[in-house]
DNA sequence: CCGTATCCAATAAGATACTG
DNA sequence: CAGTATCTTATTGGATACGG
């Protein structure tokens, strides 16, 4: 039989879930709270600290933070590790089956970025603005044009390559780069999606690959009014 | 200036939103809430009724499931038609941009089940099974196998039938169907992801077809417990 | 710097009863 | 059947203080 639901018989249940054999509640169990999803699209490009995450995602709370990262590691989608020496510090990182969550992440901001009501205006993180690079990577225009970006966002950097129909994008050390950005997530936006000029960015290297590389994102179609 | 971030300034916008241009962000406010993506999930083989989904969604209140309706419509996710007479009755029905969430939501499914906390004991909705088997269907083992099979739950009838390498489910009349099966989701689903025989469900038809049917599905393996 | 603990205010969700 | 209305409970977020 099963329990009553009354809040006492629910408050002795792990939380509040679905009671429901689907693979998409169970999916919402594991990643449907407040931030959850967030927090992990945070680390689809590498290891993080904590005080990393809560400047990345604005607006959270350290308690709240806490708690799902608590949370996701329970549930096997990250794990807590330390650096090796000299770094010895703390981080999070995404498990292989965390990591697999990566298209569906990308999936899910390319199908909402349709809507009407999306505004492009906000905030974003570095691993954003780099994971929409991925998502919106146009493989058609890019032909086998590959070159090594790199982009520097504040003391962190990251490479962008588009190869073989792909883009790969890591957090790394910005060695061998045909060129490299130095800017911020809002201004690389605003020149990868909207309609500021190269000139916006400050540019070390080869600025025509630049250019030329800042021309392989576009965004998907607004949803037509009528739905 | 942005407003301050004090309960007051909070509760002149709309609502709890994550200040985040990330479609990813977006996404989680448009179908973030508790029940949302269950309520698409429910749609996306056509209209249902407002005591349908309420019986299908196991635990949600009426004051919930309205409320979402109501925020899915003015997101232009769904829409609130009425079927033709004779009907003449009041549906939410998913709008193309809502039913374009139907891979993420498979995609999610998928992702999901490879949890080892997965429990499929539990409840099971008709469109959950029949959309479970469009994610786990095997196009390799069926080659060009393809019985129009029909499912009774109660008195609602859907079809699937493969056909290259994808399967097509909807719901609809049974007629011309190689073979129908009466059954219950939970019997259903004991059958094409458990153990249980062939012979726990009620068939109509041919048989054979139907025994090779249900060897089309397949879950994808669990996560190995390292992660 | 990296969190944990505590407390309060504001929302969201749930149970239940009720109406057209 | 298709929801509202009302009340209770749970979760969230924000602030702040504190410890390793």
């Amino acid at each position: 039989m099963r329990l009553e639901n009354t809040p006492k018989a629910r408050r002795i249940e792990a939380k509040r879930g679905y009671d429901d054999a689907c693979g998409l509640a169970h999916a919402l169990e594991l990643v449907g709270e407040r931030w959850a999803l967030l927090v992990m699209r945070e680390l689809m490009l590498g290891p993080r600290r904590f005080s990393g995450l809560k400047a990345d995602l604005p607006g959270i709370s350290a308690n709240v933070l806490a708690q799902r990262l608590v949370e996701l590691e329970e549930r096997g989608l990250i794990r807590r590790t330390r650096l090796p020496p000299p770094a010895s510090v703390q981080v999070y990182e995404a498990t292989d089956w965390g990591l697999d969550a990566a298209p569906l992440i990308r999936a899910l901001g390319k199908w909402a970025v349709r809507s009407t009501r999306h505004d492009p205006g906000q905030q974003v993180s570095p691993v954003s603005i780099m994971m929409s690079m991925q998502t919106m990577f146009d493989a058609l225009a890019a032909g086998d044009f590959g070159p090594r970006a790199g982009f520097l966002f504040g003391d962190v950097g990251y490479v962008a390559e588009p190869r073989e129909g792909e883009i790969h994008v890591e957090r790394s050390g910005l060695e061998g780069c045909d060129f490299v950005v130095a800017t911020t997530p809002e201004e690389l936006g605003a020149v990868l999606y909207g309609d500021a000029p190269l000139e916006t960015l400050a540019i070390s290297g080869d600025t025509e690959l630049a250019r030329r590389f800042v021309t392989l994102f576009t965004l998907p179609p607004k949803v037509e009014p009528a739905g």
